[in-house]
Formats: C-alpha cells, sequence, structure tokens
RNA sequence: GGCCCCAUCGUCUAGUGGUUAGGACGUCGGCCUCUCACGCCGAAAACAGGGGUUCAAGUCCCCUUGGGGUCACCA
C-alpha cells in the first residue's frame, strides 16, 4: 500500500515552529517511501480562518521546500482540499450515519446544554461534564429545525490503539459523550471532518502533535460506525519553549516566516527541527536528503522538547557555510539590498569577499552585515574603533600600509608578500603585529571586529584601500595626542 | 479535579539487563592568532525519589513526585 500522508493546518494565523516539525515529519515519511503528501486546509472555524492565513501557509511551506503532491493550487484526485469546499460530503457521510441509526439528530440549544452543565458543576463541584442528550432515542425531532448531529457513543469499554510512536494507548469510553458531527450552521465539526477528509483521501498515516491524542478514540468510533479501515496513527510530542511552557510568541520567533525574514536557510532551520524529537545515533547535522534517507519512526522519542535558539543557530550556521559562495552571493543580495547598497548578485566580488566572511555568520542577515563595507562608498565607522585606533601615533603605520599596497604589483599584491613587507619594518621599528593591524583595520572596514586585514585589502583592491587608508590617516592627525 | 501521555548532563539526545553512562549545543579553561570568528584540545555537568523483579537495572514492574496534554456546536 502506498504512504498516504497529510498535513492539516488550520488558516487561524502564522504557521509556527511546532507545525513546521510536524509537517516536516510527513514530508520526510511520504519521500522516504515515494508516496503522496497531502496539504489539506482545514478552515471550517468561520469565526477564525482567513485567506491571508492560507496564503501565510502556503508562503511558508513553499519557503521551507516541503512541496505537497495534492493540495492548494496543485489539486489531485482527492480534492477539493479546503474543508469548506467539501460540505457536501460531511452530509453524505452524516446522513449514512444517521439513516443507520448510528448518528442522530439533535434539537437541544447551547443553553440547555450549558444550563445542565452548570447544575452538573455546582451539584458535584467538578469539571468533565458529558451531555447526554434526549434526543439520542427519540425520533419525533424536526429535520428543518436547527439541530446538530451527534453520534451515538457507547459508555463502555474503552478505545484503544497502537500508535505509531506512543505504542498502545487507549482511553476509557467512559470519558466521552455523544460528540457534535456536525453543528447547526451545516459546518462539521474537527474530529468528524478530519475523519470523513482522511477516510476519503485514503490517508495510510496519521501524524500530528501529541495534542491530538485525546482525538483518536472519537475518530476511531466513527471509523468504527461507518466500518471503514482505519489509518495508522503517528502522534508527535510537543515542542515547548525554553521554559518549558507552552511554545508562544514570547519565546523568540515562533512564525516560519520570521526565520526567512532574519536570514535563516530553510535547511538549517529543517536539520534542527528534525532533530528536535528524532534522533538518528550521534549524528546531528543532515541535508536535505540524508533526511529523506535517515528518518524513521524508531528514533523518535516519546518526550516533549524544549525549543533551543542556540542549538538552532548552531545548526543554522553550519547550513549557511555549505552553501557555496556563489549561492551565498545570490541569497545575500536582497538583503544587501535592504542595506541601500546596490550591488549585483553576479559581481565578481561578492564570492571572493563572501569566503572569508562566511565563517563569522550565521544567518543572511550577518552576512550581509559583514559584507557592508566592502560595498559601501565610504564605510560606517564605529567611534569607539576609530577613537582607540585611529591616532597620532597611527599614522606612520598608515603610511607604512599605504607604501606597501601602493608598491605592491601582480605577484607581490598577495597577503603573504605584503605580510613580508609589513613584517620586516615591523621588527625595524621594534612594533607588533597588534601594533600594526588595528589602525589599517579600522581604516579599511571602520570597526575592531573582522577578517584578516590583508584579505580585506584584496577584496578591496588597490585603489579602494588607498583610499580609505588615506581618509584614516587624516582621522589619525585630526585625533588629539 | 477526571482522563491520557511523558521523565538520562542547563538544553537536544545515544543507550533496548552487565558501559569508565557516549555525542551535540551551551558554559568554563587552553591552543591557534593582527581583532573577531572558524578549527583543535581539555574540563565541569545527568540516569527525579522510593519500593520491587533479577546474580546483575538508566534499561522490566509498581508507587510517589514533577512536567505536559485534554475535558466545546475550536482545531
Amino acid at each position: 500500500m502506498t504512504v498516504r500522508v497529510r498535513f492539516a493546518p488550520s488558516p487561524t494565523g502564522m504557521l509556527h515552529i511546532g507545525g513546521v516539525r510536524t509537517a516536516l515529519y510527513a514530508w520526510l515519511w511520504a519521500r522516504k517511501n515515494q508516496g503522496q503528501f497531502i496539504l489539506r486546509i482545514e478552515d471550517t472555524d468561520a469565526e477564525r480562518s482567513t485567506e491571508e492565513s492560507v496564503n501565510v501557509i502556503l508562503d511558508s511551506m513553499r519557503w521551507l521546500g516541503l512541496d505537497w503532491d495534492e493540495g492548494p493550487e496543485v489539486g489531485g484526485d482527492r480534492g477539493p482540499y479546503f474543508q469548506t469546499k467539501r460540505l457536501s460530503l460531511y452530509q453524505e457521510y452524516a446522513e449514512k450515519l444517521i439513516n443507520e441509526g448510528k448518528a442522530y439528530r439533535c434539537y437541544a440549544t447551547r443553553e440547555e446544554i450549558a444550563t445542565a452543565r452548570e447544575a452538573y458543576e455546582k451539584e458535584t463541584g467538578k469539571r468533565g461534564f458529558r451531555f447526554r442528550s434526549p434526543w439520542r432515542d427519540r425520533t419525533d425531532g424536526d429535520p428543518s429545525q436547527p439541530h446538530v448531529v451527534r453520534l451515538k457513543v457507547s459508555l463502555e469499554g474503552e478505545t484503544g490503539w497502537k500508535d505509531v510512536v506512543y505504542g498502545d494507548v487507549s482511553y476509557p469510553n467512559s470519558e466521552q459523550q455523544d460528540f457534535v458531527l456536525i453543528r447547526q450552521n451545516g459546518l462539521p465539526l474537527y474530529n468528524f471532518g478530519c475523519f470523513v477528509d482522511d477516510a476519503s483521501m485514503g490517508v495510510t498515516l496519521v501524524i500530528r502533535g501529541d495534542d491530538h491524542l485525546i482525538n483518536t478514540p472519537p475518530q476511531l468510533m466513527l471509523y468504527a460506525a461507518a466500518g471503514i479501515e482505519p489509518p495508522k496513527f503517528a502522534h508527535l510530542p510537543m515542542v515547548l519553549g525554553p521554559d518549558g511552557k507552552k511554545l508562544s510568541k514570547r519565546h523568540a520567533a515562533v512564525s516560519v516566516l520570521e526565520y526567512r525574514d532574519l536570514g535563516y536557510t530553510p535547511d538549517g532551520l529543517l536539520n534542527y527541527l528534525a532533530r528536535l524529537g528524532w534522533s538518528h545515533g550521534d549524528e546531528e547535522l543532515f541535508t536535505r536528503e540524508q533526511l529523506i534517507e535517515k528518518f524513521d519512526w524508531d528514533g523518535v522519542g516519546k518526550a516533549a522538547s524544549k525549543y533551543d535558539t542556540k542549538k538552532l543557530e548552531h545548526v543554522q550556521s553550519h547550513h549557511l557555510r555549505e552553501l557555496s559562495n556563489e549561492t551565498l552571493a545570490q541569497k545575500v543580495t536582497p538583503h544587501l539590498r535592504a542595506r541601500g547598497l546596490e550591488v549585483s548578485s553576479t559581481d565578481p566580488r561578492l564570492p571572493l569577499a563572501i569566503e572569508p566572511v562566511k565563517l563569522r555568520a550565521t544567518t543572511f542577515i550577518d552576512l550581509a552585515d559583514g559584507l557592508d563595507y566592502f560595498f559601501r562608498e565610504v564605510p560606517e565607522q564605529d567611534e569607539k574603533a576609530v577613537r582607540k585606533f585611529l591616532k597620532q601615533d597611527s599614522v606612520p603605520v598608515l603610511e607604512k600600509w599605504i607604501d606597501i599596497i601602493e608598491s605592491a604589483e601582480g605577484e607581490s599584491f598577495t597577503p603573504d608578500a605584503m605580510k613580508a613587507e609589513l613584517v620586516r619594518w615591523m621588527e625595524a621599528q621594534e612594533l607588533k603585529m597588534k601594533h600594526v593591524m588595528p589602525p589599517a583595520r579600522v581604516a579599511l572596514t571602520g570597526r575592531s571586529k573582522s577578517p584578516g586585514v590583508f584579505d580585506i585589502a584584496i577584496v578591496l583592491g588597490k585603489q579602494r584601500s588607498l583610499e580609505r587608508l588615506r581618509k584614516g590617516i587624516e582621522q589619525a592627525k585630526a585625533a588629539e595626542a
């Protein structure tokens, strides 16, 4: 049987980090098994669903590179892939269950139920009210009147299944009630919509967060009532914030698109997320292909995990460095433009400058920052660095630099050749590297931290290096003694 | 509160009855070094507690504790 899995977000906001991990595992499983990955939009909450959220989800999935075989925009045999476009199907399933006496129309009003709940809580002092509808066995209702459809649930025994990650799980049926399938407005409720869709879309493995563990028994009851073989279930432990609480906006970036804007690579984010809750021996770093090859359910743990941005940054910086300088050039260009630097993504200086900078960057934003002074006509200067290193006594040093770079031609315009010359002079002056490098660094970059000074001079080229050094001398001379 | 799930360094985790309890991030020290990074070397750091079972328990069972989830005409 070919693997068919789905990711079924509800368009009520951004796609967050926990959802991405669920989507990722499903996607990996589909790709690993040459199965189908279905994207289904669960938009039956008319109050909260928005079209904007649908676009955010689609954009997020596309950015992550989690392509879907069936779903919005690509279509498929089992569509439509928006629940609100499948209403007649839910009606059909519901009516079949009603006709078979497995479900019934309930005309009790919300008020009646609320009153009964209050009475129960007042009387027992407990939560956990279960509504017992008087309409369960009545046949005198008028279907033209407002009503909901409920499933006749047996309160005897228990309902369990063998979860792919949790193993045997079961819930006593006494915890259940005749839950609602179709609400008064005709829209299906989560468990029913989910059941109808998974069944009619031929989903073989339901992958979702463990907050859905509790929803599995009702869904299993629906499969049983409809006489349909249920799929398998894999519930994933939660992703919590660093403080062990439910992940929320308070905990750094939680929306996928924020990571895109922060300059992360999809592969870095995905690698980190994959390892959060799944492991493959001691391996930590994976390419997308390796993830597909190595992902398996045995490696998925049962315990909730905490989101750790430090580790994410580490994994991300690794993935950034794995990209070629040419690819990085292309990806970083928009970020350079955002800083007001008009640089072409094919500018030949870009890969050269990227080489030393990428070891110092985690994201494209960092990369753009590290590249800034190479492409800015006049580099922005760190005042503290200027004050500290461009002083009167820096003048001779800077003049020597000018001398070296001016006379450097072809073969001698290399880090090694320049260094040899500088060292010769330095020793004669009884100076150390630490006296001779910082002034040049600040003059060339405006900063006190940067890659090697010689490398920078090479990328900058003779002309621009000389210009900046001359300006540095002016500043040094203007400084107080 | 009822029900369900979970529990190895601060964090992510390896471990499937016999290990000096391993790796990674982070932290701390050192090396490299023109700064910052990268890289390399090293250190501190964990089996929540209590009972069993067993020759032997991080590994199996029970209880306690702690954490999480969920109790809708939300998903």
